[in-house]
DNA sequence: ACTACTAATTAACGTTCGTTAGTACCGTAT
DNA sequence: ATACGGTACTAACGAACGTTAATTAGTAGT
């Protein structure tokens, strides 16, 4: 059995994980039955434990996989970088990238850490808190090294990392940007939240040379 | 009758709406069974009936009641303000501090629109995007006289309305500061992210006279 | 005392849910 | 041919859901 089974559609378990991300996100994971799961993939509800332990299982690997890309992609923005301004635009535009690329996987992440089971859910919050707190740090090292100004860094922090859920939900009605665009604005603005004026080379100003040009899509 | 039953809880309209909006909150809204909300008001799920006349009208009413107080705040924020710079500050403050106040509405304001049934999510929606075009609007505004300097109002602006759901959850976990405290830094944030240089009078610098102190709680 | 009204109760309804059990089909390997 | 692993199916389970119906108790007004 070298070559999988060609079926019409293959049910597998990443294609249930698939099909279920795109439900949660929109109507959440209580207002999405395994029968709704099941007919995206045109079969039956119980068909689905074959390929998935329980409801549960699917709401915990949708989350624990997103968490763990989006690290990821944290860990290779930062890779290298020392300076404290360009982490800070590098930490935020990983972020923005993440939420345009998988708008349903965020979307899942940030409303339905509730509907997680206590065990899993100390596991997720752990990692989104590692996650949050990388970030906090970088703000954290700017303003002790007088590279950034604000009596907040925390607050700053909290501010930065939700902006991108505006990000997520305008770039989805409107495609006037494309993603990396976008995700360099948003690069901006967490400096100027953070009152950088020395963004290191890279100009933070309008007038400035711009990193990469709008594109009508 | 001129005085109302004194029992020893008074099962009335707000009082549902009361009980439903913290179990909305934080359990969504089909998380949150009639019986849950009974339970809470010491009662049995049916009588919930004789006041409200359906779990729907609950979540319409919660959405509708938190919308009006939103949009009211931001009129009276806004009132005989006509200095752009000003206008945003005082915009930001007043949807910030709504956000402190009434974190449980602003919740299920921000997840539950689709739990909506369509008539009421129409309605809803429709309050929401006023609120959003009106900031929206102060930003093109700032930015066509040349007092702020964005490349992206529209990003702008849904990157100030986003800020704070990070002060929001934010702020119920740390009570290092005052409400009006909190609110007063996403004024600064949001001038900051619109590259306004000159917010009249008032310094959006850390070095200048602050406009109200942190306080422990 | 009688009436009217309000708000609470229990019982029950039809539906939907996540999940399990038992079974049949089908491609592959022996 | 035959046995097997994987995947699908139908049937059914117990539980929970929103809601309605019928009834009871208590209060106010006449």
């Amino acid at each position: 059995m070298l070559l999988p089974m060609e079926r019409s559609t293959a049910t597998n378990h990443a294609a249930v994980l698939d099909a279920a991300r795109t439900l949660f996100a929109d109507h959440g994971y209580r207002g999405t039955s395994m029968k709704d799961i099941a007919e995206v993939l045109g079969v039956r509800a119980p068909s689905l434990y074959n390929h998935v332990a329980s409801k549960q299982d699917i709401l915990h690997a949708i989350m624990d996989k997103a968490m763990d890309r989006a690290i990821t992609a944290l860990d290779e923005a930062l890779a290298g970088i020392s300076d404290v301004s360009e982490q800070l635009r590098r930490a935020t535009e990983s972020l923005v990238l993440d939420f345009l690329r998988y708008p349903a996987e965020v979307t899942v992440c940030n409303n339905e850490v509730r509907s997680l089971d206590p065990g899993n859910r100390i596991a997720i919050v752990a990692k989104r808190d590692q996650y949050a707190g990388r970030l906090r740090k970088i703000i954290e090292q700017g303003c002790r090294s007088g590279r950034f100004q604000t009596r907040t860094p925390q607050l700053a922090a909290f501010a930065v990392l939700e902006m991108g859920n505006g990000a997520k939900s305008w770039f989805k009605a409107s495609g006037r940007y494309t993603d990396t665009y976008v995700a360099g604005e948003y690069g901006e603005f967490a400096l100027r939240v953070v009152g950088c004026t020395d963004s290191s080379g890279r100009s933070p100003s309008a007038k400035g040379p711009q990193r990469s040009k709008p594109q009508v899509s």
